[in-house]
DNA sequence: GGGCATTTGTCACACGAGTGAAATATTACC
DNA sequence: GGTAATATTTCACTCGTGTGACAAATGCCC
């Protein structure tokens, strides 16, 4: 989730040249791209591949595309996906149907690709509000996501970047055990060759930041085996 | 706001016949209408008459169109009025930088002068999101939209343009921690091709620019994930 | 239109927090 | 008690950020 896989998008064009266009400059940018012509399969697609982002034409084969729009956001699995949606020129009502429908931009043709690309991208740094689940908490401790912010008993606790990240997901899977291989996958951004003992010091000082307004430690260590959160007593 | 007395406007037009066209439609359609051929003249006029709509041709004497639209906005005084640009047909870069300069609304020439009276009462109908919820703050600061004014503690702000975008994004999303990418994103009108460093130097300005008065900074740094508007303690 | 002030983007440099590794001390388990 | 695992301390180095300076761009006024 937080390391950087290239991003996945789904571009649904029954124009040939215009779907080559977009593949090639969205791949020149590091996404997947996966294609198709058709508005039924786009949205089996979707489900199956599960894309961070739809290229989705305004008039295509099948079922049209305001109507895959649509679809795409009343199933809840795929609810969330990104949708730019492109429309021929001059077409304002067609424009305000898409929003209201669910697209999150527009593009009009004939359109710069490397402006496309560049919305789109732009798209995918914008943070949709509803889908941010952002307050963890545990045992006294609360993590709000938005704010990249950490409390205990209310008090603002002050993190390095990595102990954050190790908090954060402790507290999105409390009680639960993690071997200090298992910590580095998930906690370091770049985790080859960095020694399992740094996973020791980075605990440690991850227990003085939480412990600084003298609560009891909630960082359990489970010998040979890893670390936990954990309320319970040791 | 709630008394239905005649609304005024103000023709801004330099051709004799279509200034006789506007002012005899709208006159018929209950308005007050008053009118200038001249840019300079208008923005006198819209002082003191205060209408509340202006209609105002892109190429006009003295001062431009453009000009002329860019002023009565920066005029905190005139900055609230609704505004039709009428334009030639076939401009639509002019349309763009109409829109960026505060206009409400465009015609194109040559026009029905139904048309033109039907949306500038759609137009006078409609209301502005951004005069209404005019009033952001946090923190001690202030920030008033339809002014375009800052305060903090009472004192006034002066902000350059950049550091007012920055400050009302944050203004509009206390707390949230936000990327160099997604400030270039939401604060800068065209963000491609400008380096992330560059928003430091300008959350640099902005801070300086707060803390003139001596109060506390408001703007925290999240080491390695962007800027948030935070009154916290660190 | 020309000259002036402001705004803006970029750079170079300095500083300090954050990090990873190593060395030593301590604890837990048999 | 012996041994292995973990805790703690320390240190060198990296990397992100703050800062001031500068040049280009923009807008403004006459």
């Amino acid at each position: 989730m937080a390391r950087e896989a290239h991003k996945r998008v789904l571009v649904v064009e029954d124009d040939r040249n215009i779907e080559e266009l977009v593949r090639l400059h969205f791949s020149k940018a590091g996404f997947e791209v996966t294609s198709t012509a058709d508005g039924d399969e786009a949205l089996v697609l979707v489900e199956e591949i599960k894309p961070d982002l739809v290229i989705l034409d305004w008039m295509i084969e099948g079922t049209s595309g305001i109507e895959v729009c649509r679809r795409i956001r009343r199933n809840s699995k795929t609810a969330h996906v990104a949708i730019v949606m492109l429309t021929a020129r001059g077409e304002e009502s067609d424009k305000l149907r898409g929003l209201e429908t669910g697209a999150d931009d527009f593009v009009t043709k004939p359109f710069s690709p490397k402006e496309l690309v560049a919305r789109a991208q732009a798209l995918l740094r914008r943070t949709r509000p509803s889908l941010l689940a952002d307050k963890l908490a545990y045992g006294g401790i609360e993590l709000d996501v938005a704010a990249h912010r950490v409390r205990r008993e209310g008090q603002v606790v002050p993190l390095s970047p990595t102990e954050y990240r190790l908090l954060k997901h402790f507290l999105e899977n409390p009680e639960k055990v993690y071997s200090r291989q298992q910590l580095l996958d998930v906690a370091w951004p770049h985790n080859e060759d960095i020694e399992l003992r740094t996973v020791d010091v980075h605990i440690r000082r991850l227990r003085v930041a939480l412990g600084g307004s003298g609560g009891t430690d909630l960082i359990r260590t489970v010998r040979s085996e890893g670390y936990s959160l954990d309320a319970s007593a040791a």
